[in-house]
DNA sequence: CTCCGATTTACT
DNA sequence: AGTAAATCGGAG
């Protein structure tokens, strides 16, 4: 079963915690509010009522507009002691106190090793890398919708009884108490090599996927659309571009900074005797695979949906254990390039940049991405300068920023699905298992000439169907034998004509001439 | 914590 | 048909 989406549990916590500081003295209101932002609030005692479970929520008769209770939420538990201002990308210390990201790196940057309000030492591994609290980050997005004032509406859906079910089929799944790899049924009606967000028409509960949207696992991630490949961590196809990606933390010299990373493809890794662990780099990595369907959505500017799981150690960025995969929102491949990696070979390098309308999950602004203007980030200008061979840049975006509406879509149409959609009815085997049933069938009893059902039926010895009339026509105005005595004016012996089968290319002149009509 | 077998899918 | 894949959970 999925988990409840962050935004869903978010607000539903924040609009608890309004509910009960409206009944709470001050003392009591400090302390909860501290549990809430420091991310260990227990879940709310809220009844799952039609009414809660399923509604919408206006936040424009919600109380934290008030003035009063403005103050309540904007006091100093949400600033930054270090600068003074609301935290941006909010981290929170085990002494529960919050810091900008920025303030806190350059405060440790410093040789600081203690908290500037109650002068506890910061752990080693928390000072090293520390993670932004997403839960405060989406706080202040709360409170900050809820000063403005207009009527903005947020339609809260938390429905269980949508969740799908897991499918067990093999000893292991029972005993582990998981659904089999892959086998829990595809939510979303999205097709696997779907471009660009997971719309609401795609999705059973009609929210579409949205961003903060968390799952406990790969398999679950794939059960909503979001990444289709359950272990590995680009979705894509060598001749179309790739769909999503994965930032798991499994390269060493990968870099993230939440609107833009530089991610490392797939590949030149020795995998030898079931080797998941301690891999190492031993051949240069080449833009074939899953790396060629990044280059192509780079040089495509197509839209890329990324998801980061908890197991991204060095990010600041990555999900807590309490949200193991999480949605980030669409991103596109800025640059492509091969460059040394950290032991020697070359690796093929993607440099992704945010175009996003949703608020990033760590952020604490209440809009998405504007569009990006000026130059690189210098750490990604450093590493373009070792780079081996050509540097790709984005070509056509089709997914672009729109000026008037203020927002990132579709600028021309997304590449069209050369796959069958998912079907939220029926397992995907037994989707594919129909889907392959139909295409044999149509390859069995279409004609490639005419494109229609076959007419005459024609098998040639090569095994491919035709309709008569139709390979007639193929090979109209050509003899059986070529006479060459003309050619270039000396006598050549005349020579079979060969006539090559529309599919294949074998010689089925020997079988028109004496071809029959297929019952 | 590390190691490792089991596992399933989709690409080629 | 072969096999790579940024996983999972259990064992030591």
């Amino acid at each position: 079963m999925a988990v409840a989406r962050m935004d869903e549990a978010e607000l539903r916590k924040c609009i608890t915690q309004i509910q009960l500081d409206q009944s709470l003295n001050d003392a009591e209101k400090a302390k909860k509010r501290q549990e809430l932002l420091s991310g260990r609030w227990s879940q709310p005692a809220v009844k799952d009522t039609d009414e809660a479970a399923t509604g919408s929520l206006d936040l424009t008769s919600c109380p934290g507009k008030d003035a009063a209770d403005e103050t309540t939420i904007f006091d100093e538990t949400l600033k930054c002691a270090m600068c003074m201002d609301l935290c941006a990308r909010p981290v929170t210390a085990p002494c529960q106190h919050n810091f900008c990201l920025g303030c806190f790196n350059k405060w440790v940057a410093q040789g600081k090793k203690t908290c500037p309000t109650c002068r506890h030492a910061f752990p080693a591994k928390f000072a090293s890398n520390p993670r932004i609290n997403t839960l405060l980050a989406s706080a202040i997005r709360m409170a900050k919708l809820g000063q403005r004032p207009v009527n903005t509406k947020i339609v809260v859906h938390i429905n269980d009884k949508d969740r799908p079910d897991e499918a067990f089929t093999t000893d292991r799944a029972v005993r582990s108490g998981r659904a089999n790899a892959a086998s829990g049924r595809i939510m979303v009606t999205v097709p696997g090599d779907h471009f660009g967000p997971i719309p609401p028409e795609a999705d059973p509960r009609g929210t579409g996927i949205r961003v903060g949207e968390f799952w406990k696992d790969r398999l679950d991630c794939r059960q909503w659309g979001a990444h289709f490949p359950h272990v590995a961590g680009i979705a894509g196809q060598s001749g179309q571009g790739a769909q999503s990606v994965v930032l798991s933390g499994g390269y060493e010299d990968d870099l993230d900074e939440g609107e833009w990373f530089l991610y490392t493809g797939s590949g030149g890794r020795d995998l030898s005797g079931n080797k998941r662990v301690n891999k190492i780099q031993s051949f240069d990595q080449t833009f074939d695979k899953m790396n060629k369907a990044l280059l192509i959505s780079c040089e495509k500017g197509l839209p890329v949906r990324v998801v980061r799981s908890h197991k991204e150690k060095r990010s600041a960025y990555a999900p807590s254990e309490e949200q193991p995969v999480r949605y980030d929102g669409i991103y596109r491949i800025a640059r492509a390039y091969r460059k040394p990696g950290t032991q020697g070979q070359l690796v093929c390098r993607y440099v992704f940049i945010r175009c996003e309308n949703e608020p990033a999950p760590w952020s604490s602004e209440d809009s998405g991405d504007a569009p990006w203007t000026g130059s690189l980030p210098a750490a990604v200008q450093k590493e373009i300068k070792e780079a081996k061979g050509k540097v790709y840049e984005m070509g056509a975006k089709p997914w672009d920023y729109d000026a008037e509406k203020k927002e990132w879509g579709w600028a021309r149409p997304a590449p069209v699905s050369q796959k069958q959609g998912g079907d939220a009815s029926s397992s995907p085997k037994k989707a594919r298992r129909k889907a392959n049933e139909h295409e044999r069938a149509m390859r069995e009893f279409t004609c490639t000439l005419c494109k229609g059902i076959l007419a005459q039926p024609l098998s040639t010895p090569c095994g491919h169907h035709f309709c008569k009339p139709c390979l007639l026509t193929n090979f109209q105005g050509q003899g059986d034998i070529e006479d060459r005595a003309t050619n270039a004016g000396r006598a050549l012996r005349e020579r079979k004509v060969v006539k090559p089968c529309p599919t294949c290319k074998a010689d089925i002149a020997e079988f028109l001439q004496h071809g029959q009509v297929n019952r």
